[in-house]
DNA sequence: TACAAAAGTCAAAGTTAGTCAAAGTCAGCA
DNA sequence: TGCTGACTTTGACTAACTTTGACTTTTGTA
């Protein structure tokens, strides 16, 4: 299935970061590109595109003589701000445009694809709920916490 | 039968689909136009035509380096017979148990993956409608057919 | 401070696959 | 015959993803 260049260096990172008991690794850039015999920014691409934050990975450098690219798995006690942000917006009660910009974040962010945040859209609609106001704010309040708490204790893939 | 450059291709893929014990497989547009002399766009055609979700088959692609085109068989049996039954069997009310047992199902028939079901179960819960038992259960039996319908007409994002 | 040894950036080039509409084929039928 | 409509074939254009390399920035050390 990975035919790609950066697919293996994909995988071989994954493999490392498994490996290793910290959930860190650290690497040399130009080893890396050495090794799978590719130029040093590849590596750059392959980070970029495959450990973002928002697929749950944290990556530090430096450069210079001991230099290094470190990568971490983020667990939830580094996304917690970020958590508790969507929590606190949420609330007790959301109406449905907030709810709406909300879902709309949180698939920019790659926590949810187009299917579930249109799933999700049509879930917390007045239609669906069909409820009086005030209840159905608070109805779609609980949905929407229960969204974000899913989203972030059961990560896709 | 049909003896088309399409038909063949056809008869081809659906062959290999046989062989893989994994029931998907995986090929490559440009080597498949190659291999029966027809442009590259035939193959989606052939796809498109012969491949649909109506008649089993999920396809995915990925472009540029290592790109492929993936297919599978999926096992369902007559589409809009499964998706007016769904809908029948969720009606205008529907308590927790039941709604969660055609959950099960649209995962374990493939229509949804695990996080999607388990976001699902916990959106229709007693604990986040919170609501009088006969009120709970219509807003849930809206939500089941929101669910259903999503999945039947938007495949696969 | 100067230099060397890292890593970063960015855009061009390369590699796949997707779309769409025009043109071609063929069978059935008035 | 020749028309019609469904299906197939083709290719120009588009979109998405990867690879490459020239140039930049940062950092440790002599």
């Amino acid at each position: 299935m990975s035919n790609s260049v950066s697919d293996v260096i994909e995988y071989y990172l994954k493999q490392n970061l498994n490996e290793s008991r910290s959930g860190e690794i650290e690497i040399k850039r130009n080893e890396l590109a050495d090794l799978f015999q590719c130029v040093p920014s590849q590596i750059n691409y392959v980070i970029s595109t495959r450990f973002t934050i928002e697929k749950g990975y944290f990556v530090e450098s430096k450069r210079g003589g001991g230099g290094y690219i470190r990568i971490r798995r983020v667990c939830l006690d580094d996304e917690a701000e970020h958590f508790v942000d969507c929590l606190n917006q949420i609330g007790q009660s959301i109406p449905q445009v907030t709810a709406e910009h909300l879902i709309t974040r949180l698939l920019e962010s790659r926590m949810m694809d187009r299917r579930e945040a249109l799933l999700m859209k049509r879930l917390i609609s007045r239609e669906t709920l069909q409820l009086p106001v005030h209840l159905r704010d608070q109805v779609r309040a609980r949905m929407m916490r229960m969204l974000v708490t899913t989203l972030f204790t059961n990560r896709g893939e």
